[in-house]
DNA sequence: TTGTATGCGTTATCAA
DNA sequence: TTGATAACGCATACAA
């Protein structure tokens, strides 16, 4: 087990101090390039790797983004960590991975790791709940940089990045209604949340931009978990039986009404239409067809990254960045199309 | 901006070294109840966060897991990851993941900066190639324990958690011939893999035990790439038509070749059944029937990290730990098929 | 152009 | 039981 080689184990092959060594391996200008030349050489030979832990105590920059996603199994969040992870890789940053499962706890342990590990910025898409609103709100006044992707992060401000909810979920309604669809549900996420309001809003726009009446039962909420959503939408359809679409609030839950559609023996899509937020792989378990919002997910997650190191490189004045909107198209995902693009 | 709160500043506040705070919060008994109490105390109320890089400076142990994953859109991948840092988390470690797309040179990045943060261990699934053979060793000789995950690494006799494909291949083809089929073609990953080498065994191993002759041009070598495994399906299927069913290496490799079977106009499973390993959910996106070898990959990732836990803490011969294998399992993926177990 | 001294936040080893 | 001091690996004023 050899000890790794540091400053100090090269100046003492050289026979000059560590402060030398240091200052010829960043290229500073006062050291002569000859001894820049020799100590890199050595440096070279003796397999030399900075230890970024000593640098980042003193620097107070770390170089490292910490990435907080939901859920590893929704395409639309590896995506996104994509986009995240090769753009900061171009901009000289290292994206470090974290996963909360829509579990507050979870996301609790992972942002305290993050700022103890004194993280240049939090690119997160938060757990549905308000328990770590406080603890945002030190981390960031820690220095931290946070900029929340997909899901603004209630009552605190911090920049977001995301699709044009309201707008998709007008047009993914619309696509539905021209299909000659009438009695379209929509099925998940609670209230409280800012998306869900912007994507009720927006299927509620296309009801009335096409003169269509809508009952407002068939607005249900629900978790966005399998078994929530498979339970109310089994209920829902028993409920109502002349339900003719539905939209879901995302992929998980997509997956669990379609679920519960194809148990009670109806079909997808010709009894009842699905649509769905998030052009998730999952959904095509089901094996049907089915509208779909594609919110550019990888894109999402290069824009993310750069709105935080302009932040973090500009330091100081990160508030007047705004909130980052990106396009989404609607697709009609068929049985058995072959792409390999998401 | 608040600066963190560190052991200084409790120390000033109380009157006490910083010593003597750090000695109470981590309840040395050389130190008072009543010292460690209020040390205590004071510390939550200022929200002190221990600086966990200061600290594995010193410790040399930095309750770190590196995990280097190939590819998020695998769901074999991203649930062998989900079973490594819930385990981790369990045992008190926190899990780093990171992504090397399949490319040498991301892997060696990925790996670079593993060991400059000083992780305890690595968890990896290697890219396919030689490249960083060395640097693996370097690693290791610096006392960071490395552990293989799904794929051995050849020419290091570091441990591999995974499946056992030699028998999974042979199980796996076993029940196609079961079915009737005869002309089965194995495809994907080059012959100087050892995963590829088991799996293609198993697969002949099947042939001779239900007495079935194999056509050596049935097995072929391919990247784990979508176009590769197209490209590939496509050219033999033009080339032998009496072809009734495929075995895939893996997700991508069965996308790829179901994808060709489709474009050609061949039904799945009627003409040509699909098999392949992996159990991922990208292959659904073909939205047809076809078998499986789900290798527990959430178990796998569990193994994993008991098993480099064990080499972190036994500190020294971890070359006493072998080889682990991980029970598989034949699935017959049914279109529609509506569970959310993986 | 190079070296010295000091500090980043923590812990370990002494001495008090 | 507590305190002083040095050290981890590196960087940065400042002195030489």
């Amino acid at each position: 087990m050899n000890k790794r080689v540091t400053l100090k184990d090269i100046a003492k092959v050289l026979n000059v101090t560590p402060a030398t060594v240091s200052k010829a391996l960043r290229e500073c200008d006062d050291i002569s390039k000859g001894m820049q030349k020799t100590v890199k050489e050595t440096a070279g030979e003796l397999g030399y790797r900075p230890n970024i832990l000593a640098r980042s105590l003193i620097n107070k920059k770390s170089k490292l983004l910490g990435v907080v996603i939901p859920d590893l199994r929704i395409s639309f969040f590896t995506e996104v960590t994509r986009g995240i992870y090769e753009e900061a890789s171009k901009l000289g940053y290292e994206a470090i991975l974290m996963v909360h499962d829509e579990n507050p706890e979870n996301e609790k342990k992972k942002l305290e790791f993050l700022s103890d590990i004194n993280v240049d910025g939090i690119l997160i898409a938060s757990a549905d709940s308000n328990e770590n609103l406080k603890l945002l709100e030190t981390i960031s006044s820690h220095g931290i940089k946070i900029v929340a992707w997909d899901r603004k992060i209630e009552g605190l401000d911090f920049p977001v990045v995301h699709g044009d909810d309201r707008k998709a979920a007008f047009n993914l309604t619309s696509e539905i209604i021209k299909q000659g669809r009438k009695k379209i549900a929509f099925i998940g996420a609670t209230k409280s949340i800012q998306l869900a309001n912007d994507r009720i809003n927006g299927f509620i726009d296309a009801h009335k931009h096409h003169g269509i009446s809508l009952n407002e039962n068939l607005i249900v909420p629900c978790e966005r978990k399998f078994e929530a959503s498979f339970n109310e939408m089994k209920k829902t359809l028993e409920k109502i039986n002349d339900i003719d679409a539905v939209v879901c609030f995302g992929g998980v839950v997509a997956y669990g009404a379609g679920s519960a559609i194809l148990e009670l023996d109806k079909s997808i899509p010709d009894d009842i239409m699905l649509g769905e937020f998030g052009d998730n792989s999952l959904v095509t378990r089901l094996g049907v067809s089915y509208y779909t919002v594609n919110q550019n997910p990888y894109r999402i997650g290069i824009e993310a990254v750069n709105l935080i190191v302009k932040c973090i490189e500009s330091d100081g004045e990160c508030q007047i960045e705004k909130d980052q909107i990106i396009e989404t198209k609607i697709l009609y995902r068929n049985v058995g199309a072959r792409t390999f693009d998401n």
